[in-house]
DNA sequence: TTTATATATCGCAATTTATAGATATGTTTG
DNA sequence: CAAACATATCTATAAATTGCGATATATAAA
């Protein structure tokens, strides 16, 4: 971790409804349905669940996932039409620990 | 710590100068020369030596300095005409628990 | 008590970010 | 292959942030 990726993070962290996110994807099937087609959460939770939760158009969250995915916060995976997301844990600690 | 000050907190680490503020005063004394009067770096360091460092206005600095101290993240501290700051370990660390 | 020094606050122009609608791309399904 | 669906990207405007100079305030020194 280096400064530069730090402020990054930290650009993603200075909006509530962007670290809201990163809270509700620590426990995906406590603040989720479960996907209609996919059983688990092992890659996290669909672009759409997130933006219909956080309230925002689908074109902001989706230009917050994506950015989010680019500073390291999270893990973007794709399963046919749907993109999953979850917490970048790895990226998380070394940004804490860079902090600290 | 709830989502509020920790997206406040996240405001002041989203700038490299601020990050680097904080990083700095992680070891005062490697990076600050030792203050004319006082002599010791218990309550870290002067405004004017971290707006020397860091190469913005005094304004900018100040205003930076501010906010970081609103938000939790520093700890300040008048002796005379000097304000001293430090790193807030307490809420950094509460900042860190729960973003993991 | 005037002057010098350190820090804080105000007001402003320039830049960046927020957010949405429109549109494009990719994928599945009929 | 056309229609439907999920997501991404583009464009535009409103809002927030950046950073500075000017000015105010607080403290110390002469």
């Amino acid at each position: 971790m280096n400064l530069k990726q730090a402020t990054e993070i930290g650009k993603c962290l200075s909006n509530q409804i962007r670290f809201q996110i990163l809270e509700w994807l620590k426990e995906p099937e406590k603040n989720f349905p479960p996907h209609e087609t996919l059983k688990h959460f092992n890659d996290g939770v669909c672009v759409t669940y997130i933006q219909e939760k956080a309230g925002l158009s689908q074109s902001t969250i989706s230009t917050y996932l994506t950015n989010m995915e680019k500073c390291g916060l999270l893990i973007s995976t794709r399963h046919g039409k749907w993109s999953y997301l979850k917490r970048n844990e790895e990226t998380i600690k070394q940004f804490t620990d860079f902090l600290m």
